[in-house]
DNA sequence: TATGAATGAGTTTTCATTCAT
DNA sequence: TATGAATGAAAACTCATTCAT
């Protein structure tokens, strides 16, 4: 165990650091992938020495479970603050997460690609498992208000959740616009599957 | 240097080594990820040495390619051969997917799971695209019959994809039988979706 | 994990390579210690490259445990054969031990240099404590036979095992011959120490 | 590049933080070993920053040099001020470190424990040679007077010095009350050999 | 065709030390 | 004197691939 003179510091503001160790990773990892991501490709990207990033993550591991949770965060604030209707509330969110993949694709990613589901740790499923709780009870409560269609209100969930993930990944691909035809085709698709209306063309109020 | 005497290769049917290493690695690659699977482990579960796999594939990595297009060649069997309008296709082609789900999991994942997409290469991609059009061009053939709705032909295949997708791992993970109400109620819900008819609740054909 | 092509490997006697990494280690972990030790010099010493150590060790610490381990037993030996009354065995496990310490000093240091205690697993702590055990019992049964004086048996080897090692290790380091006075000074003065006689003086049987 | 305002230093009697740092480094040190102890852990049990370390010690490696030497230094107190026989002046030694290692465990074991020999500089290996002189003198009287048996005085010393070191480290461990009768009777044992005397059960005159 | 010991570049992680504040 | 974020060389360990048998 030799340790040679090491280099002196570069004085940074250390919330930058992570900050910055935070964004590097999260482009990597949804871009080249965990594994074909290297610690010292995390470093060199943030600018900063490898060792570095053992000053703000103890693991490799530890940091990407730290970036999903971010992501999981981010995504519940519209679940969580959205008001109205189930559709106006399904819109709002969507809308939301299309702006996000827009603005921050690597995030969209990191939650949604589901390349990386078999790398989370116990908190990051659970977290994960929380969202999808709160969007069931949002359509239990649709289905109580008779404006969603018999049928399980997780099952309901899953299938909005299943057409709106495509929906993300391809705006954050940056092959769909977040206002492309594609995309108002699914979400009037799937809202027409799930709606207890005969006819549900009606625009959304919030449109 | 002594050179201890090399075991004598225990004889087999060698179409049966191959057999046995594309189901382990398949089984494998599946359950614990391609980068959690070494190739120890590989020729373990199939018996056989490590040197073996060599003999069969040329890397790792074209023995996973080799799976991939042999499960989009399995999928792709049903979208060919039927036969009928294109509601009862997307049907049949849906049920016989589930079917695979339940028989040969790894298979579905393989195809399915979203995992390995960034490790294949130029002539898989190809294969999966084929998949693709295949099925576009059936929901094409239905829009000009004036049975699915306005829209890119496209964007329903997807659209329908992406819930069967979701459909498919359910049943390859075995949360959800084939028979699910779950199943029933998400494909039901893409059709009513996609559907030209006003009210397209009557039972398909081939029911 | 980017594995370019290995260079092939240089075909060797299994067993030998085995050997060479336990000798090269053996030689290294007593000289340098443990920890001045790197894992690139043991297979460097062995003549073999790093990564075929793990193929024969779990890890760098396993591989010591294995060294001190066959160190207690190559110890025990000379306990479990000695024969007679309670000195001609002591003596003749003494004399065992200090050859062992010309002919390989690198397995005496190991056992009995103090240095590696804290590095030892559970099995090599327990292999110690037989030996100690043994040879306790040996010395209570001297008691018995009126040959060693009152105390504690454990104290008495405990003793006699304070006083032996630093014998063996001033062999082991070349700085006392077997036969050396000093050596004959300590195993007298240990005897003398022990005995039941009131007057000790006199040579053991088998010298 | 901005600079977040540095915590001002904690106040405290500059003499008081290096002894701080000299207890936690050889209570660490002793306990889990020089490799196995880390610069922010010395710090941190000293309750101060891991730079701090600097300001007193030019490095981990001198750090422990000092420690073991003032440990060395403390041995030799009762060697230079003890008087009387040789016997006495032995007794008297040993009860002192005995308590010594009672009292400080940890400094005991620094110096006896074997497992920093191969850590030490020159200056250190002097000062212990400089203590086995001071025994070896003290032997070499006795020798005069007629109080020690026929024999090298250094090889008696070591003898003494073997026996004794088991004592204190079993003290140190808790294993051992400084009045255990295994205690005893290895002292006695050990003089029972040095003593030219046909008989040397007479008790110490300072006992 | 089958074997499996050997290879070595590449990976993650550690930690004594520095210096701007 | 004290701080603590940053450094980066070096450590242990991995594993896809080769080839003499």
């Amino acid at each position: 165990v030799t340790h040679p003179t090491p280099k002196p510091p570069r004085r940074r503001d250390p919330k930058s650091t992570r900050e910055r160790l935070v964004r590097s990773a999260l482009d990597l990892f949804t871009s080249k992938g965990y594994h074909e991501t290297t610690t010292p490709q995390i470093a060199a990207r943030a600018g900063v020495a490898e060792g570095t990033i053992y000053r703000h993550f103890a693991s490799k591991d530890l940091l990407l479970n730290e970036l999903y949770r971010a992501g999981v965060r981010r995504l519940l604030k519209p679940v969580v603050e959205s008001k109205g209707g189930t559709r106006d509330r399904l819109e709002a969110i969507a809308a939301d997460w299309r702006e996000l993949a827009l603005r921050d694709a690597s995030l969209a990613r990191m939650v949604f690609d589901g390349r990386f589901t078999q790398l989370l740790d116990e908190r990051s499923r659970t977290a994960w498992a929380e969202l999808g709780a709160a969007l069931e009870s949002m359509v239990a409560s649709g289905k109580s208000a008779g404006e969603v269609r018999a049928g399980g209100a997780g099952a309901w969930a899953d299938f909005w959740v299943a057409v709106v993930r495509h929906v993300v990944l391809k705006v954050a691909d940056g092959r769909w616009k977040p206002d492309d035809p594609a995309v108002r085709l699914m979400l009037d698709g799937v809202w027409r599957a799930m709606s207890a209306a005969p006819d549900a063309l009606q625009t959304p109020a919030n449109l």
